[in-house]
DNA sequence: CGGATATTTTCCTATATTGCCAAATAGTAA
DNA sequence: TTACTATTTGGCAATATAGGAAAATATCCG
């Protein structure tokens, strides 16, 4: 049925769409980085932190790897962070950068 | 700051992330409809879908144009589908899904 | 083993989202 | 004006999400 199709995009889709877990893709997006650096990028409680990065784990679009004490993120899917260029166009809202967002 | 805009960015993506939402947005993405056949697509209550439609358009995803009777729906920027590839390629986890997903 | 550090889990409360019903609004036509 | 159709808005209950505090788990080192 296609509208299962559309529950497990969502489910994804919605997997992104915090700020602080946008946060987490786009500093993952350069550079792998432990669970507790994440903490101090977003700047809060690591509990909090760790749950944001268990909803990013589930729906597959970072892997954990442990070294020791530490957990290490990285993203599965590096171009994710392509998306964010449409995203920005609509904020922006100029013909151009639309324009430009088309082509990729 | 840069807190604001990833605030700005995840109430766009939360605008998206919805199984009736990402419905219209595909639709939409072929052809502009009218507010009732997209009732129709979603299978919900008219007061539902124009809810999800009214998240869609401040969020300035898609725009309304009214004609007499009926209000005309369609994608401010075609491109948002595109992303909707990396999304299918999270959910089949294939590696070879992921680099084709990776030249968009 | 006991202590220190990194991360996760559990619990709880506050807030946000969703969806339907009923009512309101807008446009059209007799 | 009234009747009719298309769409939106307001209200309300159910459910989902978010975040911190405290407790639990895991790993390393002496």
């Amino acid at each position: 049925m296609q509208k299962e199709k559309y529950e497990l995009r969502a489910k994804i889709i919605k997997a992104m769409a915090h700020p602080s877990r946008m946060m987490i893709i786009d500093a993952l997006a350069k550079e792998k980085q432990s669970a507790g650096n994440l903490v101090k990028l977003v700047g809060a409680d690591a509990s909090t932190v760790s749950k944001h990065l268990s909803i990013l784990k589930n729906t597959g679009l970072v892997k954990a790897e442990k070294q020791g004490l530490m957990v290490f993120y990285s993203l599965t899917i590096p171009c994710i962070t392509d998306f964010f260029k449409c995203v920005e166009s609509i904020l922006s809202a100029h013909a151009d950068h639309l324009m430009e967002c088309c082509k990729c």
